[in-house]
DNA sequence: TAATCTGTATATAATTATTATATACAGATA
DNA sequence: TATCTGTATATAATAATTATATACAGATTA
């Protein structure tokens, strides 16, 4: 696995490590089930404590990203890809909920919207 | 002007101030070119210090809802539709952001997602 | 013109949130 | 038993936020 801290970056570093393994984990470069560097094997690599290392760790299980067993490690969780869409389709129809109500308060036409929506799709790439 | 301050809601004084202000005079409660109570004179009035009213003034100004005339006073601006068109353009990009990246995390496409938006949009009519 | 309004500028105190850490602990494994 | 694994609690260091006092400068008015 690959972590690479820019002490220029600004970011902190447990922030650093945690997009950084979550990237991974979406793009598939990193498999489900596979083992995840120990919290303390990955903080000695970057000659930094394991505390931060484990508050990376932490941030990915509460998002769903890792699951851990005691005393053992910790794994890529299996993507559950259902479970991810029913919780954020909710969260996306409430947002798209609120850009609507907004765009028609400020007259910006159904055709704009979907236009910055299709802009901000093609940035992601 | 009323201005009421709650010290158990948790929200900062000079953001307290500057939500009132400004939302009443996106309601119209507050007439353009209207004098706002003086930063000193509300400070008393409030009991607090007046650096914490002028920096409500401050926010209130940068956001274009007042004007300022030196040795004067503060004044409410002129309705500028184009600035709250802009204000709710930039709470549309940030929404539009959020989907976007929770779209990606579950696997939901770009196709998919103009859909829902479309949808939204008929619903509206 | 002097007193007293208005807002401004600079420096600072107090508080809270963030970031990173050490140390002591408990289960699993070889 | 030695040594991996992750966990829990307490704490240090830093940075950001919030609120303030004091000294200043222009405008108004009695």
């Amino acid at each position: 696995m690959n972590v690479l801290i820019d002490n220029l970056s600004g970011a902190p570093i447990y922030d650093q490590i945690f997009t950084q393994i979550k990237a991974q984990i979406i793009s598939g470069e990193l498999k489900e089930n596979e083992m995840l560097p120990s919290i303390r094997g990955l903080a000695k690599d970057l000659r930094i404590s394991f505390i931060t290392t484990k508050r990376a760790y932490e941030e990915l299980e509460r998002e769903g990203f890792i699951y851990t067993v005691q005393a053992k490690g910790c794994y890529v969780a299996p993507k559950n890809v259902e479970l991810l869409r029913e919780e954020n389709l909710k969260k996306i129809e409430a947002n798209i909920e609120e850009i609507v109500q907004l765009a028609a308060t400020c007259n910006l036409s159904g055709t704009e919207l979907i236009e910055m929506v299709k802009f901000a799709l093609e940035e992601k790439l």
